[in-house]
RNA sequence: GGGAGAUUAGCUCAGCUGGUUCAGAGCACCUGCCUUACAAGCAGGGGGUCACUGGUUCGAAUCCAGUAUCUCCCA
C-alpha cells in the first residue's frame, strides 16, 4: 500500500470521531472504577467557537482523555448557560430586524421568539466542540435553562430566601436610558472623552463665605445632598459642622469630612450626589446621607430636580451652567479629558442610577470557600491566584443577583395585592404562604404578582457542577455520588469571582464538600501584539478554517505550545503550522517503519541492538518525567516532552540507528521492538493529537471493531538506568564530532572515515558510533596522531585522519580556542577553591565538585597543550 | 485610589527550597545539504551584565530593600 508523505487529517479526523461516537467512548456511567470527572466551563448557548474556547477545551480534552488511558472512569459533561444579556440582546436585535419592537411584546410573547432562537441557533458552538476531538458525554448534555436545572436554581433561591441569606435593596446599576434597562458592567464601554470641569461655588450658610467645588456633572448639583472634605485639609478646617446652600435651588446640606476625598484633585471639595454616582452612594451610605433620585428612567429631569422638569440630562447641563453664570456661582470652567461609560448595545451615555435589587448575603458562604482554598484542599494552577482570591474572599460585597431582562429564570418572588412578598417554587406555594400572610383566604394566584426580573446567569452557573448531575432536586442519586466533586477544572482567570469562587461556595453550601480538586486557569488568547482576540477588531482566526488548514490535532499542538497555565497567550497561526508538521513527522516515521520488509532469518545488527537497548531506558525515564509534568499541570511541557522525544530521540536518534540500507529488509526482533517503541509513543501522544495517533494505531496491525487506541492503557515507566542514559549522551556527542569534522572539511556523510580515540569511550555503544558516524572502523591508539584532526569527549581524544585535507592552520585556531576557553574555566574554579571562606563553609560535596572540575580542567589542559605543541613541529 | 503579579536570547517562556541538569527550551535567525521516511525535512552554528541600584552570603537569575517600566483585578 503507498502511504502518502503528507499527512492529509481531513481524511481521518472526521472518521475517527464518528467511530468513536458510534461505540460509545465517550459515554460514562458509575461504575466500580475511579471516577475522573470534568464539567465543561458552559460556553454561552448563542456562542460560536473562539480561540478561548479552543484553548480551554483543548486542555479539558487531554486531561480527560489521559485519565481514560489510566483506566478512570472519564466523564466530561458538556453544556451551555443560557447568557441572559447576551441571549437577550441578540432576540432583541434579530426582532428589530424583523420590525419587531420588544416593548410591545409581552413576557410570554417575547420568551416564545427566545427558545425559538435558542433551539434554532443555540448550541452551534456544542458541534464545533466535535471537530475539535472532543471527547464530551453528549448524552449528558445540559443547558442552564432545562427544566431539571432551572428547577434547582428556583429551589436554590428559594432556599436561601428562607435561610435568611437573600434580601431585597437598593443598589445602584449601570442604566442606559434609552432601552430603559439596566445593563451589567461588562456591557459599558468607557471611552474618553473631551469635556469641561466646572469650578461652582456654593454659599456657606448663615455666612458671607464661599466653598467652591469642582464637577464635570452640574447637572446632578439638584441632586446633592452634601459637601464633602477630608478632614486634614486645613484649607476648609473653618467649615468643619458648617452647611452650604446648594446653588439655584438653595437646600441647605452638610459639609461632612471623609478621607475619600483627594485633597490635590479639582478644589479639594467634593458634592456629593447618592442618587447619580456610585462613589457618592457609598459616602452617602456611610454617612447617612438622603439620595435625591432628580432623573427619570428616559435621562429627563423629574419633580425632584425642582428645576428643568421634563428636560433632558445634557440639555439641562446647558441651562444650568448659564443659569449659574447669570448668578455668580461659575468661578471658572477647565477642559477637561474624563471616561465616560456608554452602552454597548445603545451607545448612550450609562446614567448611575438607584434601584430595588435582589440581593445574596455572601459572608458566610465565603467562609468555607475562602479555608478550603488556602488549606489546598482545592489547589490552584498556578497557584499565585490564591492571593487575589483570599483578597477579594475577604472583602466580599453581597451579590446582587437580579437583572432587569425577561430571559432567564424568573425570580420566584410573589407581590400580594396589599403589599408585600412571597418566596416559593411555584405560584402555588405562593399562594398558600400568601393566603398565610395576609390571612385573606380569597386570594387566587391571578391576585398575585410575580417579580419581573429574572435572576443573574452566574445563579445558575455557580451550581453547575452539581446540578449537572441532578444533585440539588435529589442529592442523593448514583451519578452525584459517584462523580461528584469533580476532579479538574479548566477556566480564565477573569471569571475565578464571578463564577469559581461561587461554585466552591456553592458546593460547600449544598454538599458540604469542594465542587473539583484543581481549578487550573488558562491564559488570555491574545494576537501577536497582545491584543485580546476579539469580533470588533477581527484578530482573531476562526477555528474551524484553523482546522480545516492545520487539522484539529495541528490546532491542538499549536494552542499547548503557547500555554503556560495562567499567563496569557501570544497566539501566532506558525504555532498551528508547527502542530501540523510534528503531525506530519509523526506520519512519516510511521511510513519509514511502515515500509521495511522484515527477514526472518536475518540476524540482528549489533548497532539495532544497542540502539534498542538505549533508547528503553530513554523512553522510561521520559514517560517518568511527562507523567510528572502532568501532575503538576504543566501541559505546556509536557507536550514539549512528547515532542522531542518523539522528534529528537526517537526519529533523528533511534529510528536512523536500527534503520536498514536503503531497500534491504530488517531483521524480526528489530521490527518488532519498534513497532513496539512506537505503539508506546502513539498512547503518549494521543491524549494530545487524537486523531492522527488513532490513524496510526489502526494502520500497525489488524484490529477488530471496537478496538481504540482511545481505550488502550497509557504507558507506565519501567525501571531505568541513568548510566546508560547518560552514557548515550556521550556516545552522540562523539558522533556529532565526527560529523563536525564532516562538515568543516566538507567531507560527504557517504565517505567511510576511519576513528582513532586515545583514551576511554563507552565501547559497548561503538557499533552505534560507526553506524551514524559512517566509519570504517574505530581503533584504539596509544599516541597521538599527526596529521589528523581531532576532538575531544571527556577526556577520551578523537582522531580523524585526512592526509592532505588536514588544514594546520584551522585546527591549531581551533585548538587555541578551546585552550583559552578552560584555561579560563581552570582560573575561575581556582579563585573559589583558593578562598579559604569557600573551603570552610561550603558543603563538603560541593567543594569535592569543584576540585573534580579542577582535575578535569588540567587535564584537559595538558592534552591541548601538548597537541599544540605536536602541530608546531 | 486599593490589591496582585511580571521584567531571563530577536519572539514566547522554563528555571521549585541560593552551589554542574545555571545561564536553558521551542520558534525565529545563520551556514551547508533536494542524502529515496519527512524541504511541513536533515546536519551543524551564533546569540543573554538574567530591568536597575544597594544589601544578606564563602557564593545570588534565585533571598531582602529601594527605583524604573509593564500587565491584570477591584473601585
Amino acid at each position: 500500500m503507498e502511504i502518502p508523505a503528507k499527512y492529509d487529517p481531513s481524511k481521518t479526523e472526521d472518521k475517527w470521531y464518528k467511530y468513536w461516537m458510534d461505540m460509545g467512548f465517550f459515554h460514562s456511567e458509575p461504575d466500580d472504577r475511579e471516577p475522573y470527572t470534568i464539567v465543561i466551563p458552559p460556553p454561552n448557548v448563542t456562542g460560536v467557537l473562539h480561540m478561548g474556547h479552543m484553548l480551554n477545551n483543548t486542555i479539558q480534552d487531554i486531561l480527560v482523555r489521559r485519565a481514560r488511558m489510566q483506566g478512570k472512569n472519564s466523564c466530561w459533561v458538556p453544556g451551555t448557560d443560557h447568557a441572559s444579556i447576551a441571549t437577550e440582546a441578540k432576540v432583541v436585535a434579530k426582532l428589530k430586524d424583523e420590525g419587531i419592537d420588544k416593548n410591545k411584546l409581552s413576557r410570554e410573547e417575547f420568551l416564545k421568539h427566545a427558545w425559538e432562537w435558542k433551539e434554532k441557533h443555540g448550541g452551534i458552538i456544542l458541534e464545533q466542540l466535535k471537530k475539535l476531538g472532543a471527547s464530551c458525554d453528549w448524552e449528558r448534555t445540559k443547558f442552564t435553562m432545562d427544566d431539571d436545572m432551572s428547577e434547582s436554581v428556583i429551589k436554590v433561591f428559594v432556599d436561601l430566601y428562607n435561610k435568611g441569606l437573600i434580601y431585597r435593596g437598593v443598589r445602584m446599576v449601570n442604566w442606559d436610558p434609552e432601552a430603559k434597562t439596566a445593563v451589567s458592567d461588562e456591557e459599558v464601554n468607557y471611552k474618553e472623552v473631551q469635556s469641561k470641569l466646572y469650578y461652582v461655588r456654593y454659599k456657606v450658610k448663615g455666612e458671607d463665605g464661599f466653598v467652591t467645588i469642582a464637577t464635570t456633572r452640574p447637572e446632578t448639583i439638584l441632586g446633592d445632598t452634601a459637601v464633602c472634605v477630608h478632614p486634614e485639609d486645613e484649607r476648609f478646617r473653618h467649615l468643619h459642622g458648617k452647611k452650604v446652600l446648594v446653588p439655584l435651588i438653595n437646600r441647605s446640606i452638610p459639609i461632612i469630612l471623609d478621607e475619600y476625598v483627594d485633597k490635590e484633585f479639582g478644589t479639594g471639595a467634593l458634592k456629593i450626589t447618592p442618587a447619580h454616582d456610585i462613589n457618592d452612594y457609598e459616602i452617602g451610605d456611610k454617612h447617612n446621607l438622603e439620595s435625591i433620585d432628580i432623573f427619570n428612567d428616559d435621562g429627563t429631569m423629574n419633580e425632584n430636580a425642582q428645576l428643568y422638569i421634563g428636560e433632558d440630562r445634557f440639555k439641562v447641563r446647558k441651562l444650568i451652567v448659564s443659569d449659574l453664570e447669570n448668578n455668580g456661582h461659575i468661578v471658572k470652567i477647565e477642559d477637561y479629558i474624563n471616561k465616560v461609560g456608554y452602552s454597548e448595545r445603545t451607545d448612550a451615555v450609562i446614567e448611575p442610577k438607584l434601584s430595588m435589587q435582589w440581593f445574596c448575603n455572601m459572608e458566610d458562604l465565603a467562609k468555607p470557600a475562602l479555608e478550603h482554598v488556602m488549606n489546598d484542599n482545592i489547589q490552584f494552577h498556578p497557584p499565585k491566584f490564591k492571593n487575589t482570591y483570599k483578597h477579594w474572599m475577604e472583602n466580599v460585597k453581597d451579590w446582587c443577583v437580579s437583572r432587569q431582562l425577561w430571559w432567564g429564570h424568573r425570580i420566584p418572588a410573589y407581590y400580594l395585592p396589599e403589599g408585600g412578598y412571597v418566596v416559593a417554587q411555584t405560584p402555588e406555594q405562593a399562594l398558600e404562604l400568601a393566603k398565610e400572610k395576609s390571612g385573606n383566604t380569597n386570594l387566587k394566584i391571578s391576585d398575585l404578582k410575580q417579580d419581573e426580573d429574572v435572576l443573574d446567569t452566574w445563579f445558575s452557573s455557580w451550581l453547575w457542577p452539581i446540578s449537572v448531575f441532578d444533585g440539588i432536586n435529589n442529592p442523593d442519586n448514583k451519578d452525584y455520588n459517584y462523580y461528584y466533586p469533580t476532579n479538574d477544572l479548566i477556566t480564565a482567570p477573569e471569571i475565578l469571582f464571578f463564577w469559581v469562587a461561587r461554585m466552591i461556595m456553592a458546593g460547600y453550601e449544598y454538599k458540604n464538600e469542594k465542587p473539583f480538586k484543581n481549578v487550573y486557569l488558562t491564559g488570555i488568547v491574545r494576537d501577536e501584539q497582545r491584543r485580546k482576540m476579539s469580533k470588533q477588531l477581527g484578530n482573531s482566526p476562526d477555528p474551524i478554517e484553523l482546522m480545516k488548514k492545520y487539522g484539529a490535532d495541528g490546532v491542538r499542538v499549536g494552542m499547548l505550545l503557547c500555554s503556560p497555565a495562567g499567563g496569557d497567550l501570544l497566539f501566532d497561526e506558525s504555532l498551528t503550522e508547527q502542530g501540523r508538521n510534528f503531525g506530519n513527522k509523526i506520519w512519516n516515521a510511521f511510513r519509514l517503519v511502515k515500509g521495511w520488509k522484515v527477514d526472518e532469518n536475518l540476524e540482528q545488527p549489533e548497532s539495532a541492538k544497542q540502539a534498542i537497548d538505549w533508547f528503553k531506558h530513554s523512553l522510561n525515564s521520559e514517560i517518568e518525567y511527562i507523567n510528572d509534568l502532568y501532575e503538576k499541570f504543566r501541559l505546556s511541557d509536557a507536550l514539549m516532552a512528547v515532542y522531542k522525544l518523539f522528534w529528537d530521540e526517537f526519529s533523528s536518534w533511534y529510528l536512523e540507528l536500527v534503520k536498514p540500507v536503503y531497500q534491504q529488509p530488517i531483521d524480526r526482533k528489530s521490527y518488532d521492538q519498534t513497532l513496539a517503541f512506537f505503539d508506546i509513543l502513539v498512547k503518549l501522544l494521543h491524549p494530545i493529537m487524537p486523531f492522527i495517533t488513532e490513524e496510526i494505531w489502526q494502520l500497525m496491525e489488524k484490529r477488530e471493531k471496537g478496538q481504540s487506541l482511545m481505550i488502550e492503557k497509557m504507558p507506565i515507566a519501567e525501571t531505568y538506568n541513568d548510566h546508560i542514559i547518560e552514557a548515550f549522551e556521550r556516545v552522540k556527542e562523539i558522533i556529532t564530532g565526527v560529523r563536525n569534522v564532516r562538515n568543516e572539511n566538507g567531507i560527504a556523510q557517504k565517505e567511510n572515515l576511519a576513528l582513532k580515540v586515545k583514551g576511554k569511550y563507552d565501547k559497548e555503544y561503538s557499533a552505534c558510533i560507526v553506524k551514524m558516524a559512517n566509519l570504517s572502523q574505530i581503533e584504539d591508539t596509544k599516541t597521538k596522531i599527526d596529521g589528523a584532526v581531532s576532538f575531544m569527549v571527556k577526556s577520551a581524544e578523537f582522531y580523524i585522519e585526512l592526509g592532505d585535507l588536514v588544514d594546520v592552520e584551522e585546527e591549531l585556531k581551533k585548538l587555541d580556542e578551546e585552550l583559552e576557553y578552560n584555561k579560563g574555566f581552570l582560573i575561575s574554579v581556582m579563585k573559589k577553591l583558593s578562598n579559604d571562606r569557600f573551603v570552610n563553609n561550603a558543603p563538603a560535596e560541593v567543594v569535592n565538585v569543584e576540585k573534580q572540575k579542577k582535575d578535569d580542567a588540567e587535564s584537559k589542559i595538558k592534552v591541548l597543550e601538548e597537541r599544540i605543541a605536536h602541530l608546531k613541529m
